[in-house]
RNA sequence: GGAGUGGUGACCGAGCGGUUGAAGGUGCUCGCCUGGAAAGCGGGUGUACCUCUAAAAGGGUACCGAGGGUUCGAAUCCCUCCCACUCCGCCA
């Protein structure tokens, strides 16, 4: 069976930092609109304080037991056997509370430590309020949207139209949500992940290329287990996850690591296949590329120092912005509100391109920044000149996913019975249409 | 799949029942030396939890892959599991 290695540090640091400010996370995390957010933080206060009664009583009753060891080495060169004999007794006797005690600790401990794994982070002061993505903030949006006309297809009846990919192949082979590229699919699709990976090392990030089946630890590294379990695929006979993103292996490189200041910020670029289940979340609007069960994307991650991660991430989303601005593609840029913010970020921002075809936006890009959320959960840390010991903050964004920038593309660019592929991306694809 | 070796601190590496939180080295750090550096010399340098503090200092407990067992006492002995490496086989 496999074992989560059980981490004490994370957690009683995250919980020191609760119980002193109770009031604010509480206020916090209703701004996720987690309506029980005071009864479950005074849950996981009364336990602790169960768990350092315990301890305490614990700690003196082995207290008890180092002193009878000592007085038995002393002991044992004057033969005074009756007195070792009731001494031995003494600290036998011990050893019974002590049992019990050890597993009740570790019973404390383990419900705290479920209660903080299920605790999502704590929205960053500046994320807007709000339910949903209805409520999510437009922070900057391009002047002209492309009209939505009637000689505009959506992207899946373009790629049926040129043979470039194949839904219903995909559906034989593996089922909905697997399609197969094709020809120049393929081709401009493998285009768009060079593109972005040449202009990412062009930025200073550096090339990984990870494992994309992880183990517990990493999932729950960077949070998604629990909140994400049924989401991710498992294999039957290891206990290993198919990534979901880049984000869950390269974020990993680093757990358990204290990281030297020079080394900061760290800087990574990954291309990977990324697998989701994405239970329950099927129908009409998800038609085509819109989700897929199995999609390719280009991941940057960076391990900062607190007090510089808001610029690093301001930095990350206008990188991605490049992005889109060089393939020429109408987009927006939105901060996720409370009710809409995942579970392990503190603050996101999505990039939004425009899709002519089907006349809505599409989420290409999600940015976020963690804050110390994962780093707590990883014991991701960094030693300063002073030798104090502080949690890093980590970040990434999707730089880009393919599927609906591949969708968006084809649409905007279908005119005259072809598609025009964006001129920066020639090169890459050696072909200037599809058609 | 078969056979074997091994998992110790930031890192390398001793220890194989009591004075070991852990020799030695590297690294880091402070001081001396120097015009400055290198070398050299001397000192310091694990983590977490509990307790005590306004805070520090102090006190206690635990930790040598994980979990359990033997013992008054375990890094050291026993059991189970996990992981890594080497050789053979098979295979991209």
């Amino acid at each position: 069976m496999y074992h989560v290695k059980k981490i004490d540090s994370p957690i009683m640091l995250e919980i020191n930092y609760i119980e002193e400010n109770k009031a604010h996370v509480i206020k916090r995390l209703e701004k996720r609109n987690l309506h029980d957010a005071a009864d479950k933080i005074e849950q996981i206060l009364a336990i602790n304080q169960q768990r350092k009664e315990t301890q305490l009583a614990l700690d003196t009753a082995s207290s008890q037991v180092n002193q009878i060891t000592k007085q038995i080495e002393q002991l044992l060169e004057t033969k005074n056997k009756e007195k070792l004999e009731s001494l031995k007794a003494q600290s036998r006797a011990l050893k019974t509370g002590i049992k019990e005690l050890e597993s009740q600790l570790n019973r404390y401990k383990d419900v705290l430590q479920h209660l903080l794994y299920e605790l999502p982070n704590l929205p960053h002061e500046k994320v807007p309020i709000g339910k949903d993505a209805t409520e999510n903030q437009i922070v900057y949006q391009v002047e002209n949207i492309p009209l939505y006309t009637k000689d505009k297809l959506p992207h899946w009846e373009l790629v049926a139209k040129f043979d470039i990919i194949d839904f219903d192949l995909g559906n034989k082979l593996t089922g909905a949500g697997f399609p197969v590229y094709k020809g120049k699919g393929a081709r401009l699709q493998r285009a768009l992940i060079n593109f972005f990976l040449d202009e990412a090392i062009k930025a200073g990030y550096e090339e990984i290329q990870p494992p994309i089946l992880v183990n517990k630890d990493s999932a729950y590294g960077t949070g998604q287990l629990p909140d994400k379990e049924g989401q991710m695929y498992e294999l039957v006979n290891e206990p290993l996850y198919l990534i979901p993103t880049a984000e869950v292996p390269v974020t990993n490189l680093y757990r358990g690591q204290i990281l030297s200041e020079d080394k900061l910020p760290i800087r990574h670029v990954a291309y990977t296949p990324c697998f989701r289940r994405e239970a329950g979340s099927w129908g009409s609007h998800v038609r085509g590329l819109n989700r897929l069960h199995q999609f390719d994307k280009v991941e940057i991650v960076q391990i900062t120092l607190p007090e510089i991660s808001y610029q690093t991430l301001e930095g990350m989303r206008s990188y991605v912005e490049s992005l889109v601005q060089k393939l020429e593609l109408p987009y927006r840029v939105v901060a996720l509100c409370g009710g809409d913010l995942g579970f392990t970020s503190a603050f996101t921002y999505d990039i939004e391109v425009f899709s002519v075809g089907q006349n809505r936006w599409l989420e290409v890009s999600s940015i976020s920044n963690f804050e110390t959320y994962q780093a707590n959960r990883m014991q991701l840390r960094y030693k300063n000149s002073g030798g104090f010991k502080h949690l890093l903050h980590t970040l990434n964004g999707s730089a880009i996913a393919l599927p609906r920038i591949m969708a968006a593309l084809l649409e905007l660019n279908f005119v005259e019975g072809k598609i025009k592929i964006p001129t920066i991306l020639r090169n890459y694809t050696g072909f200037d249409y599809i058609s």
